[in-house]
DNA sequence: CTTCATATAATCAATCATGATCAAGCATGA
DNA sequence: TCATGCTTGATCATGATTGATTATATGAAG
């Protein structure tokens, strides 16, 4: 006697899930062992091998397809330190910023809160590789000058070797610039090798670079040098940043800010 | 019997959140409990975790919006006349991008009716000046490279002499282009000047030129040229159109579509 | 400055999803 | 046939999310 329903196999059932998962964006363990009849258990270790793959994020009681507008911001580290750090470290930021100067904006959380201080500057030029930093100041603000390229979405930046086209047609007065890990040993650091190739771009055509770190950057060594030390003129960090660091960063010639 | 009604999953709420915040810029927590149907503590602790994000700030009683009006448009679309016939020309257009091409994707509302279209074409790569389409493509879909340059908030596309440096790198098998003006006198017309720079070096290092206008542009003149209509290879439109300018288009070559 | 109403943060209990474990079902090959 | 491996579903302890409660903080009015 054979089963009343028969059962999909298992490539045909992560074949619907990603079916209704594209459609809804946003799906319910629930409705899924009900939609494909199936149990509660199953769903979820498909929705796991779905999720090794990158094809979606679980979340308490189902999953959200990754790349839809549900999904949170990637670039945004849950782990760092609180906003309100951030919040300081781009106030503290904002000092250095002169009226009529011509600045580049990295991406990365520390550098957007910046950007969001930026809104009312209208004599500014601010030319930028970060999406998230360019529709802040979208609406009304500064002169903003967009830097083409390839989008990287997991940072929400361009870069790559077409980004190279504009940033070397331009000189900033200062580049204020996000890092992954700051070291003694690494210089700065960042995941993504198209990534830090614009960033250390930019820098070369910077009058003066600021970099942007919270104290959690601190002794850390990412995949790919992005830039080196001695491109750094002035470091804006958080209050909470090792102390042995700052010294020897110091003592190389930078001028370190806490905020 | 099941009377109790599946609650939203919380990333779904984070998204109600945010679209009432982007919309209504400023929101009290009761109004939101009684719009979401959950509890003021959740209420607050989701507006907690959108502050973590910056994308709100909290107040007394309440929370006010931060962020970006990018995607809500400065033109609105909804009270466009021509919505529909947009959609409907927009959906013409889908039918002429292959899974491999290379399209750019110009400003203007009909344009980005195709770029929503063009979300789930993952072998596609999308080149765009328009920062709305790029905003719509960021999360998910083709890959996305932007043309760099200065950013005319009246359109949100880059534009001027900037953009020379990127476009002229890249060859693009279509480019889907938008216009204020469409007339055999003035070919296409626009209003800003730097736009019309970047529009006409688009055509200039496109394969093929396809016009998405609906039948509001035709006999239109605006202030500058932004295009040849010998540039034009295919013009879709919607069923309005004049027939005495279609036809005439026929004559000169064009492939006329009414969507 | 004080008082009042109300928002908020902290805590707790209840609910429900989850992951781990294990047993059953079923195909495959010896 | 039996053993083996893999998938699935059930069970249960654990963990996460939510809503209610209560003490505290806040803003407004007098």
């Amino acid at each position: 006697m054979r089963a009343v329903k028969p059962k999909d196999l298992a490539p045909k059932r992560l074949e619907q899930l990603r079916r209704i998962l594209s459609h809804d964006q946003v799906v319910r363990v629930d409705d899924l062992t009900a939609q494909l009849g199936v149990s509660a258990a199953t769903i979820r270790r498909d929705l796991d091998t779905l999720e090794s793959l990158g094809e979606l994020r679980r979340v308490y009681g189902g999953a959200v397809s990754t790349g839809s507008r549900l999904e949170e911001p990637l670039f945004d580290d849950k782990t760092s330190i609180a906003a309100g750090e951030k919040r300081a470290i781009a106030a503290a930021a904002l000092k250095y910023v002169q009226p009529n100067d011509t600045v580049f904006l990295d991406g990365g959380s520390t550098v957007l809160e910046l950007a969001r201080l930026l809104k009312d500057r209208s004599k500014l030029t601010v030319v930028t590789n970060s999406l998230r930093a360019a529709a802040e100041l979208a609406g009304r603000g500064p002169r903003l000058i967009l830097v083409g390229g390839e989008l990287r979405r997991l940072s929400q930046t361009t870069v790559g070797p077409l980004t190279r086209f504009m940033i070397r047609e331009l000189h900033v007065d200062k580049a204020f610039m996000g890092t992954i890990g700051l070291s003694l040993e690494g210089g700065l650091t960042t995941t993504d090798p198209s990534e830090a190739y614009t960033k250390e771009l930019v820098m070369e055509h910077a009058r003066e670079v600021i970099l942007l770190a919270d104290s959690s950057k601190a002794h850390k060594i990412s995949f790919t040098r992005s830039g080196r030390l001695e491109k750094v003129r002035i470091l804006i960090t958080d209050s909470l940043m090792d102390r042995k660091l700052s010294k020897e960063l110091r003592k190389r010639g930078l001028e370190v800010v806490r905020a």
